[in-house]
DNA sequence: ACGAAGACCTGGATGC
DNA sequence: TGCATCCAGGTCTTCG
């Protein structure tokens, strides 16, 4: 699942695939693809064609596409999304949702995503930072992430600490999967409640998630010089690493009691019952 | 304001 | 074999 390492990687492939080409055509095959951008395809790709992409940036896992004219693509992966670059002779995916072409007749950029959790819309004016996105906090490997202020407003909330993790206007780029990495790191059980955690013990799980993510990052961040901006939208060579996520019943690398699983907002939540004990 | 739950999706795995 | 059910989970919306 694309979480801040995965869509990192795509924002440097891509970076690199598009930055300085000029859009000849955007088009929508399938609606939901843009359901964020309501005056609809035919205007998502009037407003694109002919413009040039300045650049690739990214808050969390939000990307978005500086153009010339101010504006901006703005693009989420979902569960399933794929962002790829392909020569114009491939032939189209089983679940191609938009295509752009180019007019240098190079490679096209073309969003792919089977579950169409993800999508594109068009930001006006949104080049900087697009109005739609900006509710979502900086990530923590943002040089401007203010730790302080994020630990004062973590233990001013009444919630757990994983559903915090968890909450993009708090803490951006993390999902399921490297919150329970910087758990078992951080020996914390997930519900542990966030207005009783001290100071460091906020920078202490800050500390892990910053290490998991830059982790996973070098992880991923290999082979993508091919006409591929990201391998699969999973996890590159990282699922090698992963201490917790997936791994119920095998024993902690830690101190060996068999990772347990626990149900927890319809998903799942992977801890090592001796070093994560819950707490009472 | 905040917290929690439901809705949105598809296809692979599993159960009968 | 075929059909039904479960499961993956990020984000937005709705409700309390």
């Amino acid at each position: 699942m694309p979480e801040l390492p995965e869509v990192e990687t795509v924002r440097i492939g891509l970076a690199k695939w598009v930055t300085g080409r000029t859009i000849a055509t955007a088009e929508v095959h399938h609606p939901r693809a843009i359901r964020r951008h309501l005056p609809g395809d035919v205007h998502f790709n009037a407003v694109l064609t002919g413009r040039t992409i300045l650049d690739v940036s990214r808050r969390g896992k939000y990307l978005w596409l500086p153009l010339d004219s101010g504006d901006a693509i703005i693009a989420h992966l979902g569960m399933s999304g794929q962002l790829l670059m392909q020569p114009a002779t491939a032939e189209d995916e089983k679940h191609l949702r938009v295509r752009f072409t180019f007019t240098d007749g190079g490679p096209q950029l073309r969003f792919v995503d089977q579950r169409t959790f993800g999508g594109l819309s068009v930001s006006e004016g949104g080049a900087e930072l697009p109005g739609e996105i900006s509710h979502i906090a900086r990530d923590p490997m943002d040089p401007l992430f203010d730790d302080d202020a994020f630990s004062a407003r973590l233990r001013g909330r009444h919630t757990e600490i994983k559903r915090a993790l968890l909450d993009q206007s708090l803490i951006s780029g993390v999902g399921n999967i490297y919150a329970d990495e910087a758990l078992w790191r951080a020996k914390l059980h997930g519900t542990r409640p966030t207005d009783k955690l001290t100071r460091p013990a906020v920078g202490r799980v800050l500390g892990h998630v910053r290490d998991v993510l830059a982790e996973a990052i070098r992880a991923g961040g290999t082979s993508f010089d091919e006409l591929y901006v990201n391998v699969n939208g999973e996890s590159g060579y990282f699922d090698r690493s992963l201490n917790a996520y997936g791994r119920e019943g095998e024993p902690c690398h830690r101190c060996g009691a068999p990772i347990r699983r626990e149900s927890f907002m319809n998903r799942s939540s992977f801890s090592c019952p001796r070093c994560q004990p819950r707490p009472r």
